[in-house]
DNA sequence: ATGTAATAACCGACCGGTCAGTCAGTTGCA
DNA sequence: TGCAACTGACTGACCGGTCGGTTATTACAT
């Protein structure tokens, strides 16, 4: 249902806002149904205008999702960014509080929304999904491989591929977050992420083999 | 299409290959535009078929994709149950087999297809993405989960979550064909899958901090 | 072997519903 | 009164599903 207040005038005259209501509508229905099942007609509803009006301030529907799309870009990549960037001393720690915040941000709907749009979307609109990689994963990405290869080279860590490590520091949060969100698969206990990750940070730091048994081994 | 060239006959009687054929149009199809951008004329003429002729083997669109998952399933989880159900030994093998074999599998475009296809349209058929949880996950998941238990009861790891060490195992593998199926982001050396898993183990048994540095439980 | 009837496999024009996008008209405000 | 914000009926295109008609194949008789 539109939240769009009715105490006031009956019309929100003075348009300024209405653009980022249409987004935030859309953004709701594009995660809920996909961006073909949702119509123009559901997004004018929900954000308290008429289909006719939604087509003042975008010319299309494929330009509503680009418009979503630019909006949440910058943000997400700044926030991450600020966190990376300016470290300093041991680079575990800092790998400890940038998974648990990211965790953290996940935990809020809103913001994992984008992502998972982008992904169910992206085979029929790669230019977005070129525009996320670029302005997201192409600055997140190499600045956390940039914090492993510091860590190599400042000997707190073994002599790793940063490009390959990268995929062992984030994975397991990315398989909790698929496994949770979208199959409901979650382990038994509560609080599930806080525990998740520490697990993961002593695995990932310290190993999973127990340090009587012989170590070193390899499959190939 | 001209007669000259007709290899068999025009038309291909005894049709039991033809549900098969549909199917693997649509697959294809249905992966590369999404199940709605698809038209069924598009499957039928990719099958070799008209449109009416879709229509005698399933009884609307939605039912091509439901055998699409149907027909996926079962060998899916079949295939890697065997290998975990029945190991013997150090479980550290067994998880660079079954880990180098996945990944070996997922190579194959055809196979990763099924769950592509699923995460994308699991929104608007939320009866698949149960069926796939129900025949696949909620059998390999346990399976993998059990093998890690054992592996603590019998000393060759430390005392940890299985459900949550399980997603330490599985997360960077499903991180690295996250990157690279949906982003084209690949390390710069080649062979990635093969380095990848074995920079991975080497983490996940040994764990990644450097041994002169100070450590919490390791004592070699 | 050859005609002929019966039938299985298939075709593609068509129908009906849906929905993105348009536009002539209405409403509230200065 | 002027005009910007807004409305909602309408249109045109598109597509899932249907159905009367067509073509290949089989069965059988001659």
């Amino acid at each position: 249902m539109a939240d769009a207040l009715q105490r006031g005038p009956k019309f929100r005259r003075r348009a300024e806002a209405r653009p980022d209501e249409v987004l935030d509508a859309a953004l709701a229905l594009f995660v809920e149904k996909g961006f073909a099942a949702t119509r123009v007609e559901d997004i004018a509803a929900r954000a308290g205008l008429s289909k006719g009006a939604v087509y003042l301030y975008f010319p299309s529907k494929e330009a509503i999702l680009e418009g979503l799309v630019k909006r949440a870009v910058r943000p997400i990549a700044d926030n991450a960014l600020g966190f990376l960037e300016n470290y300093a001393g041991d680079p575990r720690s800092v790998i400890g509080t940038v998974l648990k915040m990211v965790a953290g941000r996940l935990a809020d709907p809103m913001l994992v929304a984008i992502p998972r749009l982008l992904v169910r979307e992206m085979v029929n609109f790669p230019e977005l999904a070129q525009m996320y990689r670029r302005e997201v994963l192409d600055r997140v990405i190499p600045a956390v491989s940039a914090l492993i290869a510091s860590g190599v080279r400042e000997g707190y860590f073994r002599p790793v591929d940063p490009e390959l490590t990268l995929r062992s520091v984030i994975g397991p949060v990315i398989a909790h977050m698929l496994m949770s969100e979208l199959f409901g698969i979650r382990p038994a206990g509560g609080l599930e992420i806080e525990r998740l990750i520490d697990n993961h940070l002593t695995i990932l730091f310290d190993g999973l083999s127990a340090p009587q048994r012989e170590r070193r081994f390899m499959a190939t």
